[in-house]
DNA sequence: GATGAATGAGTCTTCATTCAT
DNA sequence: AATGAATGAAGACTCATTCAT
């Protein structure tokens, strides 16, 4: 399994319960403006505000407002698949693989929405800066990790495993952004989730 | 085909061959620094210094900065995948589909290489800016129907082929993108490129 | 004599006439804040204020608050001390050494009002600031070096006379500082002039 | 002898042993911090935690940051130049009057340097603050009864000893921070402190 | 048409001081 | 008395846009 590096940052952790919720809440208040509008369009008045604090409280939990951003990718990344890689567990005895594969992509698609465009801010910023890859690395290696545990337990072992579920997640993921955002008119997304499903299926049932 | 929508801007067109040429140079170089740079991190000073004019001009070009930025997404558009569909066609007789789609797989990885940060931040900005998201989806629809004209250039006729088209353009920018910037160092990238390979043949040549 | 060392700073010298004395205008506005409330209870938009221009032009001319402080010290070098010892010149045939060290001590006195507390403070700073330090350096120099100008031009070749008038500025200096700003009302002035000049005039005549 | 004016500020005043320990831990701390980094470059946190207090307490000692700075002058100046003065009593039968003079400003070049800043700092701030102006007066004076103690002590009577202490103080004191900090490479330093022993020597031997 | 100096609102960040615990 | 988390006003600096020349 690919293992999660260790993030080094010196940033002051908060020790008592109050403190880390109003940490959490700092988080929490940046992502929702992160995603609904966008880092740069995002400023620190407005992530203190949402989060209920002051703008100076920010600075004793976070060393600047893209530190903010960085606690909310990896925020961002243990919530929304881990669910429902979970869930497809109870699925397993009553579903086949390619139904189960179809949920995972109609459960995506759902979980998406919320998250509106901070995926893709952060592939963007992951470009210019190498605090945001990591971060954005971290977050990508385990929704692999995560496909992989499910391959598993479903006793798929095809060859290349992580190669292949990587693969998978960029397909599902630009699946959701284009049902989700870009919306072509012409095309048929019905269509586009089978030939997907399909695919994803035949790649990993090939077993060595 | 789908057909790209008009452009409704309030733009005055420069007719003088002087100012078009000016033109052409402020989308230039705005295109190559926010390449480089991204949108945010390039403001409206270099711009007109690299390309050789005023800062005053742009505004007589452009409506604002961010219509540079659209301008560049549609020039942008133009260039990276178009020569690399036509130069399929004279390897046709040649070579083999998968022969040719890893071919391609490999010049979408170099021209990709210059324009950096480009792709992904006008797909993070086309979830916050309808005007970009409009620019993005111009530019996407543009490469899917290259796509689809290839296909009939190579006798493929699978049932909905631009949304197969669509997929296969996703597999490889994800594959682009993670070969050049991401860099996981846990995965074989010559296996996930075969795969790729692999699955869009395959996607591409069930015929009806 | 001792050679000023020039200073590499890469801000965009204006060459049109009307940028010179803009930059004229704010070194002066500073100048003047700098010496009347201090470089750190001076901020930038009261700097701007004064010299009737808008804060972001600040940015045009130097790289930050400091570097108008920097230019600031340089202008104030040039202009205390100079004026000074060329008025020593027209003396020189009517009156006698000692006199015209007493005369020069009071035209210092009556100088330094106008500069209060910026001496000082860039005393201060540069302790701390390297850059600060440098521009201390060429304003002390030089008069060190307008010092020993003078004494040459009254015939006195005392042995080591950077190190002698540099004691003799060292002197004056402290006086003035005394009497303008510290003001021990047991200790009086006069007495406290005629000796320093006394001190200086045995100091100095001492020929090889 | 010039006396201290008295200290008419609102603070209370710590009776407990345990108190006044802590106030005296706050003073050393702020001391030694805004000797190193200057009293605009520290803050009260810093001078918390180096006192091992926390910050709400400092408020109960000092009315406010520059509290704490003027307290710090006091005990400044109470350390530096004493043990110097008192040790050339021990000097006296066995050393000439240039030696011990010699051996003085040696030794204030040793002391200086631990104080690095404070004192340029507290020369400039006094020039806009009155309060700091009388703590650095009670501070000029004290050395100032010092060297004439000494003088009395050494048997130099010399007419108006208040006003020629103080240029000797002032003397030393520039010879201090020129030789500690600015290091104009073109002087001879030896020569420098040669100089002005003699000149104060001379100064102080002429008695009536 | 062309310039680029000028604007000033907006941004992130700091820090002396307070106050609920 | 003691804590240290919290405040929020104030600071330096940026930059898209304008306009006098």
């Amino acid at each position: 399994m690919i293992v999660l590096a260790g993030d080094k940052r010196t940033v002051r952790q908060p020790r008592q319960k109050r403190a880390i919720e109003k940490k959490s809440r700092i988080i929490e208040a940046g992502f929702k403006l992160f995603c609904e509008k966008g880092f740069h369009n995002t400023n620190t008045v407005e992530i203190a505000k949402a989060a209920g604090v002051s703008t100076g409280i920010l600075y004793n939990y976070f060393v600047d407002k893209k530190d903010i951003f960085l606690a909310a990718i990896d925020s961002f990344g243990n919530r929304i698949t881990l669910p429902a890689f979970q869930a497809t567990e109870s699925l397993k005895s009553t579903f086949s693989l390619p139904e189960i594969v179809r949920w995972l992509i109609d459960s995506f698609i759902k979980s998406h929405d919320q998250f509106k465009s901070a995926h893709e801010e952060i592939r963007a910023m992951a470009l210019l800066d190498p605090e945001v890859a990591s971060a954005f690395n971290r977050f990508d290696l385990q929704t692999v990790n995560d496909v992989v545990k499910m391959m598993q337990r479903f006793g798929l072992n095809p060859p290349h495993p992580y190669e292949k579920a990587h693969i998978a997640v960029s397909l599902v993921e630009n699946l959701c952004h284009e049902i989700l955002y870009s919306r072509h008119e012409d095309l048929d997304y019905d269509i586009m989730i089978d030939e997907v499903a399909r695919v994803i299926v035949q790649m990993l049932s090939v077993n060595p």
